[in-house]
DNA sequence: CAACATCTACTTTTT
DNA sequence: GTAGATGTTG
């Protein structure tokens, strides 16, 4: 055991260190661990990066690093900031250490999500960004909402500028640590003919106002805050020795900031910061995540010991061979070669083509009852799916087979609309001036207070800068509404002050109970006829249960806001069905993708929106997948399916043209109608019997190549002068021009008359037509 | 003000 | 095909 650091005395870091007195302990994590991983988990001092590729035992190094660095008496919990993208990796990472070091997490108070951590450091320092430190974390709903409040004040179109679009703006400003005045009037003039900057400054204002902060803000006021306060910033410089980071691919400029800032407080070559990721699977670009963050950690941290996790232990060599060879299609990449562990070849990806998604959905269910009565459980296979809507036609037919299953993802338990009524309610107990509680709650159950009057409320409330309630609290003693309204609003107020005066005496989880059922608001959905209203009424019940294992409504508040994601219950053996995007960091024995189709998969809008960037980036996804499989692959392509409610014909996916043919075996299910299917083709041919079928020379696959000749970066992002991120983005040139004769599998031969991306408008025989250029060829 | 009917736009991924 | 959002009517 390393000779231990002397500690300066410091306050209570829990009860973690205290309890290794055993020598051992540190051989004992080691044991097992292969070369690499051991100098990972070693390597304390300086700056590491880690790149682990898929299945190479990233979170177990993650883990026993921090084991070691806590028996070795480096750090003690406390000191050691380490931060995940999701609470599920949060919460695994806090279970393995605990099964590592025999002890409880409640000494590491900064392992959490970058969301979580940073709601706690700003909550102790809100005052310096003007909230105060009980502020509310709006979600995605009360932001929209508040949008539409501020376009309508400037009177400004909704139908013409959507919310929806004003809050992805603003989210991706954020996401690039961009504060109103560091804007570039340039991106603003997307929106509102240049308003947007005004609205972002007001749209900060009247979250100060509600003393409220978004989920960008927890990471962008923290920013500020270490940015004004040198004071602050060297506080936590102090307290953190040692700082880790998971999936460093998936992060951010905001959080590349905020990261950067509290690793200043050493230089950059002695930093004790370990980055962990995989730039292969980088699946969130379009959140504004940069791969380029972990590209240029070395340049961040010079001297940087950079590690490869390059042996799987997952996968079975075929397996690996399918996803290394798919992988390698990508040009931006720091290049890993995944080696299996001498394991075996084991049975090879089958491909199957399909008529379309119902056929798909028979025969997997088909295939997993036959590997059901061979004896394999339901809980080792999974369905990832590239597009939720994709999971509708499993549940049906699953249903139908009686077959047990459960969704991953899907909308979150306190995003239901039930939850977040309930949660209005409360918010509104514990926090009187939260106006867009108030503003959902006035008027659910129907209480007779209508638009007209919620109009005065809210007037008059900006008027007198007050909160709503106290507006109505004024209100109600004038003449100013109608009689009928005045009452019922005079009512709920004392409904609200009786049940303020109650949450002192009565558990918060009994006084959601009452609040409910005193409200009316269980009542309105015992009366309701619609189908699932049982349902929520179970989940409000589920709500109030869970709420008994917290300490207070403010702690219960706080969690439901960052960390309540659905943890569905693992007892029952059931099939998993998920997107690829929630798969990440999962494994199964068996795996199928369905839906490898041109448009789906590589989903179309990643292709237009992103060009060949975002081609990389859904084959990161298709690697993703494919390498989540241990033992057995299935991949499936239909030949037809349903988008908007018409049918189309569907292209294989040129990812599957990317497969090694030697590990893939064709299935064919016999379905296959004239002339589409793999019947009598080559064995690695995917494509579709069209006009242009020859392998590798799609027009797609060739446009995709010739682009990556022609590369064109948009300016690169910088901040204080300085180059901070450049995301590849190779362009998006067509390859033909207006007035060029082409011809279309389906609709013929035609011209051209406008491109816009690689999106054609093209004169048919049939009209006018807008296609992919991937689906047409020159004529 | 609420209920109903119609219309529409929408379907990538999420802390 | 669906679920929201809007508009119209009572």
């Amino acid at each position: 055991m390393p000779p231990s650091v002397p500690l300066p005395d410091r306050q209570r870091a829990g009860a973690i260190t205290g309890q290794f007195n055993r020598p051992a302990a540190d051989s004992a994590f080691l044991q097992g661990l292969n070369a690499e991983q051991r100098d990972a988990v070693l390597s304390t001092e300086g700056p590491l990066l880690v790149l682990a590729g898929a299945g190479t035992g990233k979170t177990r190094v993650l883990t026993t690093r921090i084991a070691h660095i806590l028996t070795s008496r480096r750090a003690r919990g406390g000191e050691i900031l380490s931060v995940t993208f999701t609470n599920k990796a949060a919460r695994e990472m806090k279970e393995r250490i605990a099964h590592l070091v025999g002890a409880t997490v409640e000494g590491m108070p900064w392992l959490g999500t970058f969301h979580s951590i940073g709601a706690r450091i700003l909550r102790r320092h809100a005052e310096l960004v003007g909230l105060r430190s009980d502020f509310t974390i709006l979600d995605t709903d009360d932001q929209i909402r508040l949008i539409k409040q501020l376009l309508e004040a400037e009177n400004i179109d909704e139908k013409r500028w959507p919310a929806r679009q004003f809050a992805g703006l603003l989210d991706g400003w954020k996401n690039r640590g961009l504060m109103p005045s560091d804007v570039v009037p340039a991106e603003s003039a997307f929106f509102a003919n240049g308003k947007a900057i005004k609205l972002y400054a007001d749209y900060q204002q009247r979250l100060r106002d509600l003393n409220a902060a978004d989920f960008g803000d927890l990471l962008l006021l923290c920013i500020d805050v270490f940015r004004q306060h040198p004071d602050v910033l060297a506080e936590y410089h102090r307290r953190f020795r040692y700082m880790l980071v998971d999936e460093y691919q998936d992060s951010n400029i905001a959080q590349y900031l905020w990261l950067r800032l509290l690793a200043q407080g050493k230089p950059a070559s002695e930093a004790n910061i370990c980055v962990v990721g995989d730039d292969d699977q980088s699946i969130y670009g379009w959140r504004g995540a940069e791969v380029d963050n972990i590209l240029r950690f070395e340049k961040d941290f010079p001297g940087a010991k950079v590690i490869r996790l390059e042996r799987n232990y997952r996968s079975t060599a075929n397996i690996l061979a399918a996803a290394s060879h798919l992988i390698a299609n990508n040009e931006s990449r720091l290049g890993k070669t995944l080696q299996t562990d001498g394991g075996v070849a084991g049975e090879k990806v089958g491909v199957t083509s399909v008529w379309d998604s119902e056929e798909e959905a028979r025969q997997i269910g088909q295939e997993i009852e036959d590997l059901q009565r061979r004896g394999e459980s339901l809980n080792s296979m999974a369905i990832l799916v590239r597009a939720s809507f994709q999971m509708r036609e499993f549940e049906e037919r699953f249903i139908t087979l009686g077959l047990n299953y459960r969704v991953i993802g899907g909308p979150r338990f306190y995003e239901r609309r039930e939850i977040r009524d309930a949660l209005a309610y409360l918010r509104l107990i514990a926090n009187p001036t939260d106006d867009l509680a108030f503003e959902r709650i006035v008027n659910v159950p129907k209480r007779g207070i209508g638009d007209t009057t919620i109009k005065v409320l809210f007037d008059t409330a900006r008027h007198q800068k007050v909160p709503m309630v106290n507006a109505v609290r004024m209100l109600v003693e004038t003449e100013e509404l109608k009689p009928k309204q005045r009452s019922t609003l005079r009512g709920l107020v004392g409904q609200f002050d009786d049940w303020a005066e109650r949450s002192r005496s009565v558990p918060h989880h009994e006084l959601a109970q009452q609040v409910l059922d005193e409200s009316g608001y269980t009542e309105m959905w015992q009366q309701d006829k619609s189908p699932d209203s049982p349902g929520r009424l179970e989940n409000l019940k589920e709500l109030v249960r869970s709420m008994e294992e917290f300490e207070s409504l403010g702690g219960f508040l706080e969690h439901i806001a960052l960390v309540m994601d659905r943890d569905s219950g693992e007892a029952e053996d059931a099939v998993s069905i998920m997107t690829l995007h929630s798969a990440k960091g999962l494994e199964f024995d068996t795996v199928f993708l369905p839906g490898w189709e041109e448009g789906l998969f590589p989903h179309q809008r990643a292709l237009d929106e992103s060009g060949r960037a975002g081609l990389e980036e859904e084959r990161r996804l298709a690697y993703v997948g494919l390498t989540r499989a241990k033992r057995r692959l299935r991949l499936s392509v239909a030949q037809n399916r349903r988008i908007h409610g018409l049918w189309q014909a569907a292209i294989p996916s040129r990812f599957l043209d990317e497969l090694p043919a030697d590990v893939v075996e064709v299935k064919d299910t016999g379905s296959a109608y004239g002339g589409y299917g793999y019947g009598g083709r080559a064995a690695n041919r995917f494509s579709t019997a069209d006009p242009f079928d020859s392998l590798y020379e799609t027009p797609g696959w060739q446009r995709a190549k010739a682009q990556q000749a022609n590369r064109r970066s948009p300016g690169p992002t910088t901040i204080d002068g300085e180059l901070v991120a450049r995301s590849v983005d190779l362009g998006s040139g067509s390859a033909y021009r207006v007035g060029d004769t082409v011809v279309h599998l389906k609709f013929g031969s035609g011209v051209v008359v406008a491109i816009e991306g690689n999106k054609l408008s093209i004169d048919f025989e049939a009209g006018r037509k807008k296609v992919l250029d991937s689906f047409i060829r020159k004529g």
